[in-house]
DNA sequence: ATGATTAGTTAGCCTTCGCTAACCGTAAAT
DNA sequence: ATTTACGGTTAGCGAAGGCTAACTAATCAT
């Protein structure tokens, strides 16, 4: 059972929490993904089942190397495919919301292949 | 309600099926797709139910002018998207499969922009 | 000390979209 | 004429992943 979509977003906003604050709750969670308590419970929950993250007894979430590993991954698919379509004259907020959904469904291969070409034509 | 990914993928196959055969019924979705009968008979009937499809009394599926439109669209990020990963250097298995996730989540602007840069490396 | 706020969980609903099992109706074959 | 095969539908299961309502437990303020 690998991670699914739904469940690298959670991950990718933990991350994304984490670089910008000390502390990161589930409450945290809710507010930057906009989603209601008991669906980041839940979600969190299943981070923590699957090895991504720990959850102290405080609530504080920490994310594993597995976990952080994986973010790092989305997340640099995320800010490249982000910067490739401003950089072909996407407007910033079009260009985010597409390279958050493609982030997931884009091969480790395909991303790379992206990756040197962007790098060709920089 | 728009049409969901799924739909998009019922829809894509149609369009697939009738520029290669005369007749398209719900079975031949079904090989195509590899997906059981009672999945593509709802599906099926969810296209006809928005309008994409009509199905004459014989089980003939045919697309509307709304259905053809909206597979082509799909289709054209399908081998737009999969001829620049190959011409990327990804394999064309993975580029075919990668564009076949990716073609539904892309908007309209960054499709064009891509088509642009496409067409300027050619 | 008591009452309010905050964080999280539990229970349970809804939709989507796969599936199997079982059925119906028509057409083809023996 | 009966049987077999084919195409499609119905009924219902199961997993994901959103939601609300309502609860618990802890903290904070008056």
């Amino acid at each position: 059972m690998g991670i699914q979509e739904s469940g690298e977003m959670y991950l990718e906003s933990i991350y994304v929490l984490t670089r910008a604050k000390e502390n990161v709750r589930s409450i945290d969670v809710c507010e930057h993904m906009g989603y209601s308590k008991p669906s980041v419970s839940r979600a969190v929950n299943n981070l923590k089942k699957t090895g991504y993250i720990l959850i102290s007894d405080e609530g504080y979430i920490t994310l594993t190397v597995m976990g952080r590993e994986h973010a790092e991954k989305i997340f640099e698919r995320h800010t490249l495919l982000t910067e490739l379509l401003i950089r072909l004259g996407v407007s910033p907020e079009v260009a985010a919301s597409d390279a958050c959904r493609i982030e997931h469904h884009i091969s480790d291969e395909s991303f790379e292949a992206l990756k040197r070409h962007a790098e060709q034509y920089k």
